[in-house]
RNA sequence: CGGGGCGUAGCUCAGCUUGGUAGAGCACCUGUUUUGGGAACAGGAAGUCGCAUGUUCAAAUCAUGUCGCCCCGACCA
């Protein structure tokens, strides 16, 4: 396809909204790739688009050779469904709702199991219907809480959704590898350095499941790596190595007598370190302390979460160890009410409470020097004791591994491997599900012997949009000049620079553009009436993978000039040579 | 949801403290000269100063409210 630049919508611009803080969201938005309309919504601009639709046809291509059928389900989806699968809540504010002009309640969808399901259900009669791999291409919507960084955290976002129904286990392991196979074919193909981590299935529910990730200081998820290399998982789901540890540690000797502090206003560790430091002249290590942490189940349950304070609360596995299936940090008004001092609240708050579930870290249950909360606004007490202070006092007291890993922490794989911390962009993500939305959506299938059976579900989603996003945002995908498209997801192939669209030179950028579009590749011709600066500035900018420039002065020598735009090639070639000159680039046979 | 900041031309921002003719750069239009890495000159068009109410002879400017946008925020930095 030929595209000439004045006859589009390219507007590129020299300054970009102070609002916008990463590469790929200043970029996209200088190269006129999208357009904001409001806070995470965005418009997609014909170079952005295109982009769009060459990631969607690569993905397209992978998800048929895979045995996936594509099919579009409905955006707005009726609130009935998503409370029967008990989402609703799970999902909580991050669901969009509507209301219809009946005062009906709808979702607008940020996935869509309990409609695959209602779709399928309506169908699926017998073992002989399975297995069947479903997908779409949409624009999905979430209520973030905070839309950040133009379209790698939006509020509206195309996405590829994929789920596979099953009669067993080994039908879903076959697929789910499959789907694996296809996402590491499409990232590949798009040009994304990517990682594969172990992940936490969050609201979505269901067993194994893992994330493809891009990594990126940009990225917002959290990756431990172990050194020996056989080992990656999301933050969220990363375990540690058990830690050696003696059960009889919790019942050491008191390092000192209990004593209240004085902290005005220090509701924070840091906070109380600093004040140790500087008003009582003592050095107190944040691993000194022990960070209280009052959870809340759905029913109302507290739970408190103990950690060591240079330690992080992991919640899921807080919630796994409380035994509750909703678990998250209580709301600080009515914990306030229920008696914790929140910023001051230490363990011994349990004592002589029957309402509190206590469950402390393997690296805070042992004897040390702690300083704790005291229960008490603006106070804080050294030398806790857990025998003394707790466990005397007939408060049961639950250890386990609630916290998350850290760089340094030893890998569960327990070869001896060191963790080590890296950033990401989630780019894809894939779960098996198990019969979660078929049993509370009540889907059968009759099996050989007429049996009735929920079918196992995998489900399998790509973020498109943040596929464009991350390939700019990754090192070699931009410069201080612009953008340095990966080939094959680049909005055109070819960029064809006159240097004055005029008389002989007009001429030849037009032969050239036809001799290229006869062999099915795109291209854009710059015949602005600009000057040259310009339009090399703007090509540097939207960053497409070959530029031909001609010009004058190289037509008196027959040649013109091929450039591509992440410097491997830069050549003089002959006017009769161009066409073979770039097929050869791109890897076309011509 | 809490705290902070910002809404003035398509974009970046000044003007607001101390109320009195609406400003600059980039971009845009016309003309002339230019033309191989964001040209120069001359002229021009473009803003109900987010919205509402109030104070005032007079409001972009002060007050109140409201909407939008951005950043930060949970014993997390």
């Amino acid at each position: 396809m030929l595209t000439h630049w004045s006859r589009t919508l390219i507007r590129t611009a020299r300054h970009v909204p102070a609002e916008a803080e990463v590469p790929s969201h200043q970029l996209m938005l200088r190269a006129g790739l999208i357009r904001k309309l409001g806070s995470g919504v965005y418009s997609y601009l014909p170079l952005g688009l295109r982009s769009l639709q060459k990631v969607s046809a690569i993905i397209r291509d992978e998800m048929n050779k895979a045995g996936a059928i594509e099919i579009l389900m409905p955006t707005l989806q009726p609130m009935e469904l998503w409370e029967k699968t008990g989402r609703r809540e799970a999902y909580g504010d991050n669901l969009f709702v509507v209301k219809d002009r009946h005062g009906r309640t709808q979702a607008l969808g940020p996935t869509h199991e309990e409609i695959v399901c209602d779709l399928v259900g309506g169908y699926l009669e017998s073992y002989r219907d399975l297995p069947v791999t479903l997908y779409q291409i949409q624009t999905k919507f979430r209520d973030e809480y905070r839309p950040r960084f133009g379209v790698l955290r939006s509020r509206e976002f195309q996405m590829k959704d994929a789920y596979s129904f099953h009669m067993d286990l080994d039908s879903l392991t076959e697929t789910y590898d499959r789907q694996y196979q296809a996402y590491c074919n499409i990232f590949k193909r798009c040009g994304l350095p990517f990682e594969i981590v172990e992940a936490e299935a969050g609201p979505i529910g269901g067993s194994a499941s893992h994330e493809f990730m891009v990594p990126s200081p940009t990225g917002e998820d959290l990756i431990l790596k172990s050194d020996k290399g056989n080992y990656a998982a999301n933050v969220e789901k990363c375990e540690i190595a058990p830690r050696p540890r003696n059960p009889e540690d919790i019942n050491a000797d008191p390092t000192g007598k209990l004593e209240k502090v004085h902290t005005p206003d220090c509701p924070g560790i840091e906070d109380v370190c600093k004040f140790f430091k500087k008003n009582l002249g003592s050095k107190l290590k944040t691993a000194n302390m022990l960070k209280t942490l009052v959870c809340q189940s759905d029913d109302g349950q507290w739970v408190i979460g103990i950690v060591r304070g240079n330690h992080d609360l992991n919640e899921g596995k807080l919630r796994n160890a409380s035994g509750n299936t909703q678990l998250a940090l209580a709301d600080e008004t009515e914990a306030r009410k229920a008696g914790f001092a929140i910023g001051f609240v230490g363990p011994q708050v349990a004592v002589g409470r029957d309402d509190v579930q206590l469950i402390v870290d393997a690296d805070a249950a042992v004897g040390n020097f702690w300083v704790t909360g005291s229960n008490e606004v603006d106070h804080h007490v050294k030398h806790f004791n857990w025998k003394r202070d707790v466990l005397d006092h007939d408060v049961k007291v639950q250890v386990a591994d609630i916290r998350n890993a850290m760089a340094g922490d030893l890998s569960p794989q327990n070869d001896g491997g060191i963790l080590e911390e890296t950033k990401g962009i989630e780019i894809g993500h894939v779960f098996k599900l198990g019969d979660k939305y078929t049993k509370s959506l009540n889907i059968e299938a009759l099996t050989k012997d007429n049996q009735r059976v929920n079918p196992l579900m995998g489900c399998y989603g790509i973020g498109v949009n943040r596929i464009i996003a991350s390939a700019i945002e990754q090192e070699s995908g931009h410069d201080e000049q612009g953008i340095i498209w990966p080939k094959a997801i680049a909005p055109y192939t070819i960029l064809i620079t006159p240097i004055k669209y005029t008389g002989r030179v007009a001429e030849v950028c037009d032969q050239i553009a036809a001799d290229l579009d006869a062999l099915g590749i795109d291209i854009l011709l710059d015949d602005r009436d600009e000057r040259p600066g310009v339009k090399f500035k703007d090509a540097d900018l939207i960053g497409i993978p070959w530029r031909i420039t001609v010009g004058d002065k190289g037509l008196e020598q027959g040649h013109v000039e091929l450039k591509a735009r992440d410097g491997s090639i830069d050549d003089k070639v002959a006017l009769d040579q161009i066409v073979t000159a770039i097929t050869s680039a791109i890897g076309l046979r011509a």
